[in-house]
Formats: structure tokens, C-alpha cells, sequence
DNA sequence: CTGAAAGCGCTAACAG
DNA sequence: CTGTTAGCGCTTTCAG
């Protein structure tokens, strides 16, 4: 064990390696890089000397001279604790981490302003690439970044004002198989709750939504719609007013996993009472198994590899189409989204 | 919206903007920085110089120059995507983003030889202190890093042959609660359910617990203790096989979140048939509100937290003496852990 | 195979 | 107030 928190000790450079090895910085950068030739006479003493001083390159340094960028790629999420962002986080840094390269994470609370910042912010570190979910309203800025051989892919919603390679999960998709579920289980009065006035997300998957309504020339379902629900305890509130109405609906998608928690709060509550609408969430949850809750599943941390992989291909020259791939979203039956309208 | 991903241009540097204000280098750099003097009229011929060419300074250069080390901070932690975790990292990134510090977070799957590698690559990129999660089994050799000046961290699990800062949850006093409280329920035969062979976290929680059976002179439990839960599924059969015997346990303590997940899975099945026991585990689960589970709760983004403020005041050159924080644990009623003894 | 030397882009004395 | 000049620590020609 050891004690003392400081007896401050410089940090050895290639230098002193050389001159302790008896030998000019090339050969211990040759040596220790195993790049170019050398004899093993040099090379014992190099090795011998940096252990001795327990030498450690400064990749700084190292990036610097080599020009062109760092081994680091930025990634801008909503919110590293949110479940969905963190998993997009490990997906990326499970590919990179693969590559040697290392993985800046910053959180930018879906705030416009400091997205920009933090952006600049990696931008000055010179990432060799930047992965962003974007929040901001224009991306224009990111242009002359590319311009300038920076490759950078957009998750989860796409970029404005800009094109660049984006990966999506399949929202529609999601909304229309929610639909036609609850509609296949007789459903007529459904209740869609989510805050698709401001995210890209909603919109997409309350599209789906009315989609299925609509081929299925259901009616009814319109005058349930609510899109105020910006929170689990908004959400919570909605589903409450919607089962005090006089007809209230027999089944609800709600639109993402803090809207399902709430509704589920709502319901809990009403148990023995009476009979329970059916639900199902977009976006799965934490122990969805246990809450018995009927959800579109879909894989974050598949989005995060695609993102990254994306990204690899692009810092390896490929000049090809900007690509946009969608991440598939499945029904996931647990229950909740099977029972029976009353 | 713009097209072709690819018109490669040249990063513009310091001294291009020079030129193009008719100024020295030195004086671009002042103005940049602002911490200099000098006149208005050069400031505006760099700032409108700096603009045209679009200029974004060279933070590897910028920090190579100064010497020292970086403006980051390097995370390693068991697995980005598991909540406690990431809140850790977002507790972090908080303290971190306020004082312009950015953050590299890397998953080290509990493994030792990772955990090393990663280790050693943060410090070839110089970062300004270092947070682990520690998974090996010596970390001696951070002890030379520390004595060149590198603050480091440890959080969740205290280090092995060294002495630093570590920040703890409150484990034993949270078994130690977890036992009272069921034995204040009128509980005798209860199972703890854990891994404690393995973790530092585990061992405590377990000693908490059997400190608490032992104050109150409780005898009967030990036949029940079970250390083999590795995952959820594992935990949910040893349960399946503690409820199974001719005389089963009464109460649960599951050590953490998972072998807590896997009780759950495993009494789910069983409903209606028979009584439940009793169920406490340590660690919040994200909706355990909805799941009617009581738990040891704690804060994990405040351990991140406090973690960051112990290093940033390491760097502002705090030398006192290594600090030991614990996090608190407060047991959460919520149901499963108030059902009586059958 | 090896050394000398020229920078990567920037900051920080040091003279004006 | 401003320009000149040394490097930070490393890689990489270019000659030996």
C-alpha cells in the first residue's frame, strides 16, 4: 500500500529514453512504434530504458505531428442515464473501442445551444468523427466540418438543412403495427398519447398510427388523440382525464417509454374497479416482462454499431451515397396490449 | 441542404489567419484567447480573418504546448449500458461539462486485462484524472501515475494495494437495514441471495445482512444463503429451488438489480398458487414503483458526482489526505417487502 | 540499420 | 501593444 497523495515526478519523454537507451529518438520511436527497421541490439536497450523509466507515449503529441486528426470520436446524446441514449453509447463504443479508437461522450440535454457547444467542443479536439442526435434546428454548421473530411452520422432523427448518412429506427412502422393490433383485438376507441408537436419520433410513429386507422377505415379512435404528454407525470394525468370521460377508450398507445410509465402509473390504480384498457408503448422497457406490457421493441445499441460502423467506413474512404438505415421495430405480446375492449 | 460528402479542404491554422490579418501568429493567438493585451483594430482584422477562413484552434496543439496534461477526464466503468452505471457517468459528465472538462468513457466488462489496456490508453492521451470502477486485482500500478500528478478516483468497489480516494455506497448498512426490516416483519427463514464470493459490494451487503441476523440473535436463516447468483437467470432458478424445498424461506434479500429481476421472474410464476415471500433486494430497479418492490435505494449519479468534485479539487491542488465518501442507502417500502411470514 | 533535423499547430517568454 | 523565436513530444524524411 502506499500513501502520500503527491511527490510530483515529471513525466519521462522519448527523449530521456534515448539518452538513458544510449540511442537517438528515432530509434525508440522506430522501436517502439515496430514500424521500421531496427536491430534487436537497439532494440533491448530501448525497451530496457523505457521500462526503466516507465515511459508512455503522449498520443498528443503523436497526433499532432502526424497531422490530419485524433483517434477520438464525439458522440452527442440527449441524456447518457436515459436508457435508450446509453444504450446507443455502448453500441458505438463496442465498435470503436474494436478500432483502437476512443469514444468522447457528452450529454446535451436536447438543448439546441449546447449541442452547438459541445459540437465546437469536439470539433476543437479533432475528432476523427462525430455521431449526433441532433436536437438543434440546423445542421448547416456541420457542412463545412465535412467539408473538411469529417465524417459525421446522425442518429435517431434526422438532420436539418443538411444530408448525411442517418440512422432511424422504424417509427411508422412501429405506429402502424400498434394500430393494427389494437385494432385486430376489436379496439375502436384508442387513445394515442405522445408529444408529436415537437419530436421528429413522434410524428413518425403517430403517422403509422393513423396510417392503420385509416386503411383500416376505422373511426372513432380521432377524438382520443392527445399530444401534450411531455413527461411520465403529464402522461400520467392525460390517461387519467381520458378514463374519467363518459365513453372513455378501450385501448392506448402511448408513444415512448416515459409516456408508457405513465399510463401504467394511471392504471394501477384502477385494478379491482374496473376493467383495464388495453396498452401498448413504443419503445421497450427496463422489466417489461414483469409489467406484462405489450410494447414495439426495437435495439439501441444496434443503432449506436450501425452509427459507428457507418462512420468506420467513412473514415476508411468510402465516398458512396450517404446512407440511411433504418433499425426494424417489432410487436412484442406480453399481455397488456391483448386485452379486450369492454 | 448541401451533397457530395466529399471537397477536402485543408484545416485553416494560426498562421494562415495571420496572414490573411496581416498580424503575427502571436497576436492572433492572443486575441483568440483574449488574455493578452491588444488594440481593437488588430482584434477586429483577426476576428474577421479567423471568421472568413472559418478557423477552429488546435486543442491537441493548444494543450502539447502548455505541457502538462489535457482538458479530459477518462471514465472506466463496468458496462455503459447498465443504468447504474450510466448514471454514475452522467453524475460525472454534470460536474465535468460545468468546469469545461470533457469526458472519455469506456466499458471495461468487469475484466481486468480491459480495464488495464483502457487504463493505459487513457493515460497515453494525458488525461487531466482518472475514475474507475475497479475490476482488477492490483492497481499498483497506478500509483506511478498518481506521483506524477494524475488524480485518480475509485467508485463503487475500493482499490486493491493502494490507498486513494474511493467513493462507496452505503452496502453494509443497507444489508444491514434489508435484514432488520424483514426481521421486524416477522421473518425467520430468509434467503440472501448474491455473488458475494466475487464482489467487494456483494461481501458487505451480505455482512450487513448477518450482522443484522445476529443482533437481533435470529437463527434459522443460514440453511438459506445462496452465493452463486451470477445473472438473472441463475438467481431466478436458485429461487425456484429455495421455494421448492418442504420448507422454504419466507423472505428474499437479492443482493443487486439483476439477481433482484430474476426473484421477480421467478415468483411471477407462482401467483395465485401459494403465498409469496417476502422480497427486498438492494439497488433501485427503473420502474420499481410500478412493480410494487421494495429496495435498498441509492444514488448513483450522485456517487458520479461527488467522484468528478473530489478530482477537480485533486487538479485545483487539494493535497489533504485521501477521502473515503459513502453514499447513503435508505430502504424503499413499496409491497413485496412488508408480506408476512406464511 | 541509425542519426540529424524539420516540423505538426500552438503558446509564452522576450525584446522591441 | 506587437513581432520574433523557442520549443511542447513526437514522427518522418533524408542522408549516411
Amino acid at each position: 500500500m502506499s500513501g502520500d497523495p503527491l511527490t510530483l515526478v515529471a513525466r519521462p519523454t522519448l527523449r530521456q529514453v534515448a539518452m538513458l537507451a544510449g540511442v537517438s529518438v528515432a530509434t525508440v520511436s522506430r522501436v517502439l512504434n515496430g514500424d521500421a527497421y531496427f536491430s534487436e541490439v537497439s532494440a533491448a536497450k530501448v525497451r530496457t530504458a523505457a521500462a526503466q523509466l516507465g515511459f508512455r507515449v503522449n498520443v498528443l503529441a503523436r497526433e499532432l505531428r502526424s497531422g490530419a486528426s485524433s483517434t477520438t470520436v464525439g458522440l452527442l446524446i440527449g441524456d447518457l442515464a436515459n436508457p435508450f441514449w446509453s444504450g446507443i453509447a455502448r453500441g458505438v463504443e463496442r465498435e470503436l473501442t474494436a478500432r483502437g479508437l476512443r469514444l468522447f461522450t457528452a450529454s446535451t440535454d436536447e438543448d439546441p445551444g449546447l449541442e452547438w457547444t459541445l459540437t465546437q467542443d469536439m470539433l476543437d479536439r479533432r475528432v476523427r468523427a462525430l455521431l449526433v442526435v441532433p436536437s438543434a434546428a440546423d445542421h448547416g454548421y456541420l457542412d463545412v466540418e465535412r467539408r473538411q473530411g469529417l465524417p459525421v452520422v446522425f442518429l435517431d432523427r434526422p438532420p436539418s438543412n443538411v444530408l448525411g448518412d442517418t440512422m432511424l429506427l422504424d417509427n411508422a412502422g412501429g405506429g402502424r403495427a400498434a394500430g393494427q393490433h389494437l385494432l385486430n383485438g376489436g379496439h375502436r376507441r384508442i387513445a394515442m398519447l405522445g408529444d408529436w408537436s415537437r419530436y421528429y419520433t413522434h410524428r413518425e410513429r403517430s403517422a403509422g398510427f393513423r396510417d392503420a386507422m385509416e386503411r383500416a377505415h376505422a373511426v372513432g379512435w380521432q377524438p382520443y388523440e392527445r399530444d401534450n404528454a411531455r413527461d411520465a407525470a403529464s402522461a400520467e394525468q392525460q390517461v387519467r382525464e381520458l378514463l374519467a370521460l363518459a365513453e372513455p377508450p378501450t385501448a392506448l398507445f402511448t408513444l415512448n417509454n416515459w409516456i408508457t410509465a405513465g399510463a401504467l402509473r394511471a392504471l394501477r390504480n384502477l385494478g379491482a374497479e374496473r376493467t383495464l384498457p388495453a396498452l401498448v408503448g413504443f419503445d421497450d422497457l427496463d422489466l417489461g416482462d414483469l409489467l406484462d406490457v405489450s410494447v414495439i421493441h426495437h435495439d439501441a445499441e444496434e443503432m449506436g454499431r450501425l452509427a459507428a460502423t457507418t462512420a468506420l467506413a467513412r473514415i476508411d474512404g468510402d465516398v458512396g451515397p450517404f446512407r440511411t438505415v433504418v433499425v426494424p421495430s417489432r410487436l412484442v405480446v406480453r399481455g397488456s396490449g391483448e386485452r379486450p375492449p369492454v
